[in-house]
DNA sequence: CTACCTGTTTGAGCATCAGT
DNA sequence: ACTGATGCTCAAACAGGTAG
């Protein structure tokens, strides 16, 4: 049964890497409370709470978060310490994810206990009814969504929000029917390094972070200007002049994520004359990351590569060449207009191009060697319908 | 003339401090 | 741990200037 498996999994890991996780079985749903490292329940029968070493600025282990590219765009509104809080759920259940819901018993309930020095940096003096603002305001969060059947749902991220006075304990508890929408991750999601990213003081620092990290494997990104504020929330009337987008978000956001995260990023503006159509960032990675994260980037790498394959597998012909058009736009700018035009129209170039696509972007190819990856994999195949074999699955620091 | 840049102002929210 | 006050930062808006 593989719904059983389940919370064995899930507080294996815990123990593993020394979280406080309390998984119960009640009404055979599963119901998991999280506690952050710096909060954890003690063994009495009221409501009562130990104190942990609290994270210091030194803090140097790395945590992975995975982001769903879907829930990156229903939260954009989040403020700083909204964001911090649901970058710091999303760190929790990262052991559960990947799972398929459908796999899994509804979830009774997912709770979350932080501590408010979590979110607020150590030296800072909190208050009280500053916690609490923040928490009447990510209560307020909703997301809605309509399926193809015409139902249309309204519900709010965290219903039950709590401040636990005289401990500054914070404690979310997840709607249970958005919890599939954290747990499934398909092939577009985030992946990045949550002690980098709660330093952080802007929010479209913040927000353009999750979009880099999407796009680090790449190493470069390219996103229409309209696009991108749209992303960004910036669709007020200000931000129809470039000069502020480039003020306001850009190098502020450029400046945080550079000084502050695993990622050295820049960007170039593209254009017709002066008018700015578009932009291209680029992403590198500054450090080496450690054993564990490195395990988990790769193990990451691997599901997005089978994700990306199957979405792949079931494109139309007219899907491919939608998907081979942007990608061949955006990054192949090398290659002919004769190769281009050849690769979107005979199926089997077509076929080639959308597979060894899957796996650049999954990050199994060597920064440096995509175009000739992708060259050898469309016209010149090892075997009948092979591809050749990825050089690395590493991402290189160039 | 258009698109972008620079400087200024304003208000909201965040960070910080002194004191309880 | 918590409160209340204060100063600062950031987002937003606007006016006027400049490059192409």
């Amino acid at each position: 049964m593989e719904s059983s498996s389940l919370p064995a999994r899930s507080s294996r890991n815990a123990a593993r890497k020394g979280r406080h996780q309390q998984v119960t079985q009640e009404n055979n749903q599963l119901a998991i409370d999280f506690y952050s490292e710096t909060v954890k329940k003690s063994n009495t029968k009221s409501q009562s709470f130990e104190l942990h070493s609290a994270q210091t600025n030194e803090m140097i282990v790395k945590s992975i978060v995975r982001e769903p590219m879907r829930l990156l765009h229903a939260l954009m509104h989040l403020t700083v310490l909204e964001r911090r809080l649901y970058w710091l759920v999303l760190n929790q259940i990262r052991n559960i994810q990947y799972r398929n819901p459908d796999q899994v018993k509804p979830y009774g309930a997912l709770t979350f206990y932080f501590h408010s020095s979590d979110i607020i940096a150590n030296d800072v003096k909190w208050s009280v009814t500053y916690i609490k603002d923040i928490i009447k305001l990510l209560g307020k969060r909703a997301v809605d969504w309509e399926t193809e059947e015409g139902v249309y749902t309204h519900l709010t991220v965290f219903p039950t929000a709590q401040y636990i006075r005289g401990k500054g304990v914070i404690m979310l508890q997840l709607h249970p029917l958005l919890i599939p929408g954290f747990l499934e991750l398909g092939n577009n999601f985030a992946q990045f390094e949550l002690y980098a990213a709660l330093k952080l003081t802007s929010e479209y620092a913040q927000l353009l972070y999750s979009y880099l990290s999407r796009h680090a494997w790449r190493g470069k990104w390219v996103i229409d200007l309209n696009a991108f504020k749209e992303i960004m929330g910036a669709t007020s009337k200000s931000y129809e002049e470039f000069s502020n987008i480039r003020i306001r978000i850009l190098e502020p956001a450029m400046e945080q994520i550079s000084k502050f995260t695993d990622l050295d990023v820049s960007y170039v503006t593209m254009g017709v004359g002066r008018k700015v159509s578009s932009l291209e960032f680029t992403i590198a990675f500054k450090e080496v990351n450690s054993l564990e994260a490195s395990r988990e980037i790769e193990e990451t790498s691997k599901h997005k590569l089978k994700e990306a394959l199957e979405t792949v597998a079931n494109y139309t012909l007219e899907e491919k060449q939608i998907f081979a058009h942007a990608s061949l736009r955006d990054y192949y700018s090398q290659f002919t207009a004769d190769e281009k035009h050849q690769i979107l129209n005979t199926p089997e170039f077509l076929n080639r191009f959308c597979i060894a696509e899957c796996y650049i972007s999954s990050g199994q190819v060597g920064r440096d060697k995509h175009d000739a990856y992708m060259r050898k994999s469309v016209f010149f195949p090892t075997g009948a319908n092979q591809l050749p074999a990825p050089n690395s699955a590493k991402k290189g620091k160039n």
